[in-house]
DNA sequence: AAGGAAAGAGAATGAACGTTCTTTGACGCG
DNA sequence: CGCGTCAAAGAACGTTCATTCTCTTTCCTT
């Protein structure tokens, strides 16, 4: 819906072009749903916080849930190009594994914390509005496959690459509630114990490429 | 109307005493909660669904977060005993440990499986409510050390105790969105990859009473 | 310099919610 | 048989929220 029938080149724009109002609004929208939750929002907190007028923020989006898709979307892709790069920093096979639970670590130590945004979404709105649910899955459906591609790639047992996301997603929900980074150390030294026993984790060769790198860094946010 | 004079006792009470009323209400309200969430759910709904007048509702509740915080206490009293009992059904300690994950399963089978109610809960009005905060981190405390206190006694290393906790958190999120119990099978799987290469849990024999409340006695938690 | 389109700020609107109050009707007791 | 008490049902009240509309100001164009 964009006016472009009488916006001459780059005369006037106070806030910014569209991209950047986008932002704008999104950054503004992050922050706070994060930290008070969705319906606990109204959109003149958002309107307030971002700078933008609620006009401009209707012609960006057709409406509040609109805004919480595109929130959860834009962060998800945030989040999977920081854990492939973090991943992809690492050495060795059971190096990039471990690394991840570093990342979790780093994650819940910041004071914004409060959970997994899509697990809150999802329990806050899922049962009554399908797009949020639809993108909480589509969140959960790539989070799963990156977190497993690295213990896979990895070469270790399926039980092994099965417990890495879980071990994340319960610490996760554990870090949450307890206000301490301490459940990303412990999935850390369970992953850590599975690995031991766990015979091809430690010496295999498995080719240390980024796997998982391909489907965090580069990929478009479109479709789907 | 239809008030049949049914008075089963003392004076006349149709829909029953106090308890019964309570009883009525928090029925009510755990299953809508559950398949709705909490803000999109009003006083109204509660009272068609429990039957009950909205004026004996707030005689019994001073209002709704109270009722919210007693649906959440009064679920997790119940989920505390249907886990005790089904770990006590089971016979050697590593099959306690297992029957954790039997438990999860059948829970994530039943149609109103909707994730953990006490995250959902939390996601949605924790930032804004302590009351309910304060209840969701009781919840999790206690749940954390019942599911810790099987493995422990079992004579697990503090890597396995700690992973089975967060492999059962985890598997609760995941299911959730997935809508499939199956996360509940691989984090089983997981815990009997650590037990294999857990050498106590297999074979030692320690005494298995269930709910052991003496928690930490042996090994120090993992700090970081 | 005048005209006009677009911008920002905020009021208006209509609906929903939590909580309280009023009305209506039935029962027990004198 | 009439009166006081109490229960149920639902209207009422004040607030909040998502969304739209209005009014005033700004700044480009001619």
């Amino acid at each position: 819906m964009s006016r472009a029938t009488t916006a001459p080149g780059p005369g006037r724009r106070p806030s910014g072009d569209g991209d950047g109002r986008r932002a704008l609004l999104l950054d503004a929208a992050e922050k706070i749903f994060n930290a008070r939750g969705i319906q606990a929002v109204g959109m003149d907190r958002l309107r307030s916080a971002s700078g933008l007028p609620l006009k401009r923020i209707y012609e960006l989006f057709p409406g509040k849930d609109a805004v919480v898709v595109a929130t959860l979307r834009r962060r998800h892709t945030r989040m999977m190009a920081d854990i492939g790069a973090h991943v992809d920093a690492a050495g060795s096979p059971r190096e990039r594994v471990l690394s991840l639970f570093d990342w979790f670590h780093e994650w819940f130590e910041t004071p914004e914390f409060r959970g997994c945004p899509w697990m809150n979404a999802y329990g806050e709105l899922g049962p009554t509005n399908p797009a949020i649910a639809a993108e909480v899955y589509h969140h959960q459906r790539e989070f799963r496959a990156l977190l497993t591609s690295v213990p896979r790639s990895a070469g270790c047992s399926e039980a092994v690459v099965g417990a890495v996301y879980l071990l994340a997603e319960g610490a996760v929900a554990a870090a949450a509630v307890q206000h301490s980074p301490s459940p990303a150390a412990e999935a850390r030294a369970a992953v850590a114990a599975l690995l031991a026993a766990d015979a091809p984790a430690s010496g295999a060769a498995v080719p240390g490429t980024a796997v998982p790198g391909a489907a965090a860094s580069t990929a478009p946010p479109a479709g789907v």
